[in-house]
DNA sequence: ACAACATATCACCAATTGGTGATAAAAATA
DNA sequence: TATTTTTATCACCAATTGGTGATATGTTGT
């Protein structure tokens, strides 16, 4: 390489790479895992199927390429500081409860993602499901399991219910137009029900 | 007809409807939504795939008709008959979640149904989604709105919560060896820690 | 026995699927 | 400029997909 990838250059390995996972995340959001098809694939990124092959070693290779690129816990994790840690991590379980509902509804992509992580198993969706754990361990174990002592274990069973009532709740907003328990979870009056719900239960653990 | 469907024949319409509903299930277990195609479900039932269009319309009417059959929430109705609903409806609430998180836990079927609800937008899944609303409301407008009074939204967003919060770790049971919150959902102690903490909330919602 | 009907199979179709070797075209190197 | 390497396209393949008309076979009624 003579002058350092240029930008107008008609033919780039790593722009069609980002074209292909484009692609992949363009019709995951259209048409759902079951149109991850290679020769879709390639019509969607303008390019030819072969390229999948030789930069991917296949539609798996890219795929799983697509699920490591997204990277959602990093977010997670301790955006407010070092603060208030006193309170044996009420606060920032809350916050983080509530950031994750509105997090999740917004953003199309971990919704096909968590949901993936419940039909298949690969690699890397095991991957992503293990930089959770190992993301909420560092509250649990750090702020927690000292705080609740003998009673650690249910407030991590707790934050599970929580935690899983939140995610299948935002994707079967996104997916469905019906109610659940009588609430339309896309509205704002709804939505803000169940934040009440979650401050509430939080409110009542820390007791 | 001279006799009555003889079990004997070799050739029975019903007995062939079956098969195939038989074989979505099977085919749905092993090889999961994907694994649906006319002739896997053909070679499963043990006939020609002519029946399936002959019988059902097609693979969508099959499919539908499985959904159809599968009535979920017909158990969850009132089986404690009339017994105590002067608590305002707690311990019901109570053995209602609990049994729910048993029986989803069990039954491979309502799994994958439930998944399917969070993929696809189908007639018949809308029906059922809407069936648990029916079922639900009666619970909801008969004992507890009236008891929580001002709060009966907020109660309903708890028990959605809970409710869906169940589903998820079910269906992430099944399909993941991984943890939840440090939490092994497979073995008898780390369920019983769900049980737990869906006792605990119940009691301090109603506190 | 016979016909009439219901039940099921078969052969075949067009379209789509995943996948590959040969080749063209652009870019880097000399 | 000529040469080599990288990047991308093309034509083609076998297997599978959903779907259907013609046909065979079992069952029922006369």
């Amino acid at each position: 390489m003579e002058k350092k990838t240029e930008a107008k250059s008609l033919r780039n390995k790593e722009k069609s790479k980002q074209k292909f996972l484009a692609a992949v995340e363009k019709i995951l959001h259209t048409k759902g895992f079951s149109g991850l098809k290679v020769n879709d694939i390639a019509r969607t990124a303008g390019l030819d199927k072969k390229l999948i092959y030789n930069y991917f070693g296949g539609k798996d290779g890219l795929i799983d390429e697509y699920i490591r690129s997204q990277d959602f816990w990093s977010n997670v994790k301790d955006e407010s500081g070092e603060t208030l840690i006193n309170d044996g991590g009420k606060e920032f379980s809350k916050t983080m409860l509530l950031s994750q509902f509105d997090y999740i509804f917004k953003n199309k992509n971990i919704q096909k993602i968590l949901l993936w992580g419940l039909i298949e198993n690969r690699k890397s969706l095991r991957k992503l499901a293990n930089d959770r754990e190992e993301n909420g361990a560092r509250l649990f174990e750090g702020i927690t399991d000292p705080h609740f002592k003998e009673n650690a274990k249910r407030y991590r069973a707790i934050i599970a219910l929580l935690i899983s009532g939140i995610y299948y709740l935002d994707i079967y907003a996104a997916t469905n137009d019906c109610t659940f328990c009588g609430l339309d979870l896309k509205s704002t009056s709804g939505r803000s029900e169940i934040e009440n719900a979650i401050s509430f239960l939080v409110d009542k653990t820390y007791e």
